[in-house]
DNA sequence: AAATTATACAACCGCCGCATT
DNA sequence: CAATGCGGCGGTTGTATAATT
């Protein structure tokens, strides 16, 4: 068990403690925090060092207030990650988990988040106009996507669109019909290179579609979408491109959001 | 100007999953 | 198999500062 460690100090960090676990750190690397205090010669707990360069010391770590964008990424992925932070903070360049969550407790918990990340009616069942479509499978050859130089796929292309009789497309997303006139979208999301999150079990409403077009904002669109849905799976968050070691794979009910062309 | 209350955020705590013994 | 130790995570607290009364 981890006893509670005896005469270790607490609270607020001294410029000097920074200074000592800074150059630690630069000296050893990050990890192996059990070591740190005693290389570093603080008198701290491993926990309470990592903390202290995690949030604050490392290098590139914003500080200030967030931007409009970062406040809008926080709100669009909360919906989706719920309060995973370390998930939603790797999402946000220089910001950490801790700062997410602080964020997020202190601007944003109790008030009503913009209304346009949830705004249409038609995603109510109980509105008789709505209906809602699921998509089924289809499959779609990994070939019939553009292939850029790298020997990446580039999916995020209008060229991308053009060549799979997408119904609609725009810079960011498309959404098409299958071959039973059900509407599938996927969508770019800025991600880290090679990064790829999808979304399983996407139901959609076509008059979600309309409404969105209407408004110009495929972007707001689809994640609101994917904000509404009854998801039987989490979010996938992959690492690598899968797409490397596969000849083909099913759109089925998914949806796609894809990495960075 | 002083007292009180609200806010922001750094830091702590307990728990978890995993690896090792 | 259980015990232990580790890194990591999210919930919560403590406290300095700002805003309000």
């Amino acid at each position: 068990m981890e006893g509670p460690s005896v005469g270790v100090r607490k609270g607020a960090w001294t410029e000097k403690e920074d200074t000592l676990l800074k150059k630690c750190i630069e000296e050893c690397g990050e990890g192996k925090w059990h070591l740190v205090p005693s290389r570093a010669g603080l008198n701290r707990c491993r926990k309470s060092c990592r903390l202290r360069w995690l949030n604050y010391l490392k290098p590139n770590i914003k500080r200030g207030v967030f931007a409009a964008d970062e406040v809008d990424l926080i709100i669009r992925l909360h919906k989706l990650l719920g309060n995973r932070w370390s998930l939603i903070a790797g999402r946000i360049p220089g910001r950490t988990a801790n700062d997410v969550k602080n964020y997020w407790n202190t601007h944003l918990r109790k008030k009503k988040v913009d209304p346009s990340f949830n705004l249409n009616p038609l995603l109510n069942p109980s509105n008789p106009q709505s209906k809602v479509i699921k998509p089924r499978p289809q499959l779609l050859s990994k070939n019939s996507f553009p292939i850029c130089s790298d020997g990446n796929m580039k999916i995020n292309t209008a060229a991308a669109a053009a060549s799979n009789n997408l119904a609609s497309a725009d810079s960011s997303g498309y959404c098409f019909p299958n071959e039973n006139e059900e509407i599938m979208l996927w969508k770019h999301l800025t991600m880290n290179e090679n990064e790829i999150m999808l979304w399983k079990n996407v139901t959609m409403n076509e008059n979600e579609v309309d409404y969105h077009q209407q408004q110009g904002s495929l972007d707001t669109m689809d994640l609101s979408v994917l904000g509404e849905q009854p998801m039987n799976e989490e979010l996938e968050v992959v690492e690598e491109d899968p797409y490397g070691s596969l000849d083909e794979f099913y759109l089925d009910v998914e949806l796609w959001n894809v990495f960075n062309p």
